[in-house]
DNA sequence: GCTGACATATTGTCCGACAATATGTCAATT
DNA sequence: AATTGACATATTGTCGGACAATATGTCAGC
């Protein structure tokens, strides 16, 4: 009688795949530190033992990650992805899923109110002069909807960065790219809230300043809440799927 | 006087990345729906007018983003992009970072009772009916520091899965690939709380089951509450980086 | 010391080739 | 009729070499 012979399903991985493994391990393991030149593509062909090709192929598997960036449009460069570039891999993801407008409300429930709660602790002086700055800022442009628009997201990114958590930031980036563009603007453009909205931010950078964690928070979930509303009233579709 | 001829910086982008950007649109704007084959690299190499290395380069640039998968390891598939695959990538950015274990804490702490609020509502039949095989799983293995792990990792993917909410998945996809197995690992060796465990999950399940989202949500605060108890009480250096 | 010419290094793109493997076709066999 | 096997075909993975464009380094000349 022969052997059961248990053969595992082997895994034939494309080289490129290898390589390309092999050069994210080594940089996330600080291996190689951000900030430093790859190897010329030439010489990585050389000790991997395999063509220019392939490297170029496992290279462009990294380039999309943000973990290499051009250091003068020709060498590579180890670089810390940025939330932007990250968050671009994830908005595409979710407009494939068709993602509403409802879900990324949601998150942005959950994400927002938290980072005005943890800003009160965190936030710099510099974070502060920004947030000001911003204040200042939407006030003047308060009746221009595109730059009233732009204002008021950046006001929730400065916010978030005043946190300065990494993974905060990460998480809320589909945020900034996909819901606050289309859902604000569109309610920019239906109620012309400007002055609400103003309001809200100076209650909540006030509530920052004030290091009134509960207040920030408080007032940033009457933010959302208050946007919410305007969603509805304007009957803009909150249950359909965001248009990229 | 001569006029001053104004130019714009032009931007010498490659032609992979060109190529991938224009396939990107195709994919994103349903254009290529998922589940259809992408073309064949060469016919894809015939239409845009370069070679197939290029068009090669320009596919691996997508296929990291999960958007493009292997159909029968040759022809590739246009593919919805999984939890886990997208999570991948943010979580490199994130050890990049050097994401501390309390920034990822006070990401779960926004997520997670969120997740058990809004769960209550969206829970299917079949969602609640994996949640209790989780919990007997999870009486069962309770000494078994390993097994334990898993089951309290998969409680918390099923109770995020049962939102039907796929930004929140997204966003809380570092949770499960990174903060859960490093953090709820150390806790769970260094002071077996299987006990504690079960019973905060019993409770958040009740809640939903009875659809009490308030309820649902205070609980699942009290249980990463406790975590955070566990991770102080055994001095287990929350404000390290996350070490992959 | 600065400038400009020149060689060098590196990336972007092209071309052609071949092996391995999945798919389709069709005849032979049971 | 269904299965099997042989064979041609299509497609990807990998190789090797080639050249243009451009950034970098070097060195003479002013």
């Amino acid at each position: 009688m022969p052997k059961n012979i248990n053969f595992d399903k082997l895994s034939h991985q494309p080289a490129y795949r290898v390589v390309s493994e092999k050069i994210r391990n080594a940089i996330v393991s600080g291996e190689i530190k951000t900030g430093e030149l790859l190897p010329t593509e030439t010489t990585l062909a050389e000790q991997f033992g395999v063509t220019r090709s392939t490297i170029r192929e496992a290279i462009r598997l990294l380039e999309h990650g943000g973990m290499l960036g051009r250091a003068d449009r020709k060498r590579l460069v180890v670089t810390l992805p940025q939330t932007d570039t990250v968050g671009r891999s994830v908005s595409s993801a979710l407009l494939m899923h068709r993602v509403t407008y409802e879900e990324l409300w949601q998150v942005a429930m959950g994400l927002e109110p938290l980072a005005s709660k943890l800003a009160c602790s965190t936030a710099t002086a510099k974070d502060k002069q920004r947030l000001t700055a911003n204040l200042v800022h939407t006030a003047e442009v308060m009746d221009n909807h595109d730059a009233l628009l732009e204002a008021e997201i950046e006001f929730h990114d400065l916010l978030a960065n005043a946190t300065h958590n990494s993974a905060l930031l990460l998480a809320r980036a589909p945020l900034n790219e996909l819901f606050y563009p289309a859902a604000w603007g569109a309610v920019i453009r239906a109620l012309s809230p400007g002055k609400r909205i103003l309001v809200a931010h100076q209650h909540i950078y006030g509530a920052i300043c004030a290091n009134n964690p509960d207040k920030a928070e408080e007032w940033m979930k009457k933010h959302m809440l208050d946007f919410r509303r305007g969603i509805e009233m304007g009957n803009l579709g909150f249950n359909e799927p965001v248009k990229g």
